[in-house]
DNA sequence: ACGCTCACTTAGTATTCCTTTG
DNA sequence: CAAAGGAATACTAAGTGAGCGT
């Protein structure tokens, strides 16, 4: 991967200060040892979370402070129900209300002190090329926020030290010096890997964490760029694949019939891959992990060419994927060939899993797998809704609902979605009271004068606030960032700005334009050769 | 063929920054 | 000018898949 690799290592977060506020405990206020104190602290700060009122979480927390409090003075404190945080939960408040307080020359100073410690992290070399590092910072302890149900929630996250982590530099360069009285885990010049540090994380020991490039360096825009062109190149394969499957779905042989079905649930929903897991991860599953009961059959059962299949189940993140589909009449009959006989949780698929998958995949074109018909489902998706919803002529604002509409149909498509901010109700709601007073406002008007003036300038008002509700409402839980970052080839954008005129800063934020730079120069009129491939799939099933 | 480790991509949420509004 | 609110970025968890040893 490189000849060349100088750096300047991590960022160590700052040593714990102690405030020395108590924690009550049965009644009592317990003045606790420093490293104590910065565990309780974890607890006390997030007493107001989601997360501080789930049993598991409190359970794993407890277990930990336990065992830290095992052997010393405060060891009495074992029982969670008597510890009280206020106090600590009080001073760090009132700590955060400090901040919020400072003046914008202040704030200044602070972000001047904090930039200049962190510049000389922020470059590395590689081959020659100065580049962009992305995370240089070591993850600072904490309580473990694991998303959905997981079984570890609430775990100590414990402090990182340099004889942790494991340095990964050119033999040529100077090794960053550990912070004074430390030393490394180990130095080493592995020039077939692109990571800078890394270091075991303490939760799941099994896992590693890595000091990367940024998403504006080589590395990362060549790996970005060749995952679109794979993309592309499926495209010209597709229709040998859908001609492959369809004709596999129908054999006999389990096996075949599940990689075919599975293949044709990955094209048509673009579903993730869904390698197996360990007990102490969150249950979620993915197209080869679905079990009998993510599945629920809704016909029509006799010969209706697309009966429908909803899909209930827990994706990456713990998402919920629960979408009705309509299904080609064979991969239907398949899947309830496969359940027969099953209990809810038991596999849909039981004899195949992701390698042999992308086994398959890979004797139909070389380099393909799972993941890739994400990406290329997204991309043709958004390249066909533009070819179709873009009005030549519009005005930019119109540019960009059209584009983010496109946006929004991928992110459904992927799966994409956000928690409901708090606000959005209260958002809501005033927008409305908006709404009604400008109509309020018209009555009034209508009933004095019918031709006033100013009822069409307060007409567009209503309208526009109507239109900004609608979208607000439609977004509320759809998140287009995600595939703008990950699954939409950068070339499909750019050409279509170019095409009709829109500022590129319109739908890319200042670090997209960045991460995207490669894709400027690259030919304006980037499509697909031929969308009737896409259409194919889509015919009939809706 | 299978299970496991490692390195990398993808993901939602927390925090910070910036613009709008009153 | 401050407060609110939304956009952008930072953070780190949670996936995928290659490759290796058995």
């Amino acid at each position: 991967m490189w000849t060349q690799l100088e750096h300047h290592g991590v960022l160590f977060p700052p040593e714990y200060e102690p405030h020395g506020v108590p924690l009550t405990y049965d009644g009592k206020d317990v003045y606790l040892e420093p490293h104590e104190e910065e565990v309780a602290t974890f607890f006390a700060v997030m007493k107001e979370t989601d997360y501080a009122f789930k049993p598991v979480f409190q359970q794993n927390f407890m277990d930990g402070f336990r065992q830290l409090l095992k052997g010393g003075k405060n060891a009495h404190i074992t029982d969670f129900e008597k510890c009280n945080f206020q106090k600590i939960y009080d001073w760090d408040f009132a700590r955060r209300e400090k901040i919020k307080a400072r003046t914008s020359e202040e704030k200044k100073q602070i972000k001047l002190e904090k930039d200049k410690a962190e510049e000389k992290y922020m470059w590395a070399t590689m081959n020659g090329k100065r580049e962009q590092v992305g995370n240089f910072r070591v993850e600072p302890p904490g309580l473990f926020r694991g998303r959905g149900e997981h079984p570890k929630m609430g775990r100590i996250k414990r402090r990182i030290q340099p004889e942790d982590i494991i340095i990964n530099i050119g033999k040529d360069a100077k090794v960053p010096e550990p912070p004074a009285g430390h030393r490394w885990k180990e130095v080493r010049h592995d020039q077939t890997v692109t990571w800078m540090a890394g270091w075991n994380d303490s939760i799941n020991t099994k896992d590693w964490k890595y000091v990367q490039f940024g998403a504006t360096s080589s590395v990362k825009s060549e790996s970005d760029k060749q995952k679109f062109e794979k993309a592309r190149t499926l495209h010209e394969h597709i229709g040998k694949i859908r001609d492959d499957y369809r004709k596999n779905m129908r054999k006999d042989n389990k096996e075949t019939a599940q990689l075919a079905v599975t293949t044709y649930l990955v094209d048509k929903l673009a579903l993730r891959a869904g390698g197996e897991k360990d007990e102490d991860l969150a249950d979620t599953v993915g197209v080869t992990t679905l079990r009998v009961g993510h599945l629920k059959f809704m016909g029509p059962e006799d010969n209706h060419p697309y009966p429908k299949i909803e899909f209930d189940f827990l994706g990456k993140d713990s998402i919920r994927y629960h979408q009705e589909h309509a299904i080609e009449r064979v991969a239907y009959d398949c899947l309830k060939r496969f359940c027969k006989n099953k209990k809810e949780d038991v596999d849909v698929f039981d004899k195949i899993d992701p390698s042999k998958v992308n086994a398959h995949l890979q004797t139909l074109m070389p380099g393909l797998t799972i993941k890739v018909f994400r990406t290329y489902n997204a991309s043709i998706t958004l390249y066909r809704l533009l070819e179709e919803t873009t009005k030549p002529k519009a005005t930019v604002p119109i540019m960009k609902s059209t584009y983010d509409e496109a946006n929004k149909e991928v992110a459904i498509l992927c799966n994409h979605q956000k928690g409901e901010s708090k606000q959005h109700q209260a958002g809501m709601d005033k927008l409305n009271d908006k709404k009604k007073e400008l109509e309020k406002e018209m009555k009034e008007l209508r009933k004095a004068d019918k031709n006033h003036k100013k009822l069409p300038s307060l007409k567009q008002r209503v309208e526009k606030l109507k239109l900004q509700m609608e979208t607000k409402e439609s977004l509320k839980t759809v998140s287009l960032g995600t595939s703008k970052i990950n699954y939409l080839d950068p070339r499909i954008t750019i050409a279509w700005c170019k095409k009709n005129e829109v500022p590129l800063p319109t739908v890319y934020t200042k670090a997209l334009v960045q991460k995207f730079n490669w894709a400027m120069c690259e030919e304006p009129d980037y499509v697909f050769a031929d969308l009737s491939y896409n259409i194919e799939l889509d015919s009939g099933a809706h």
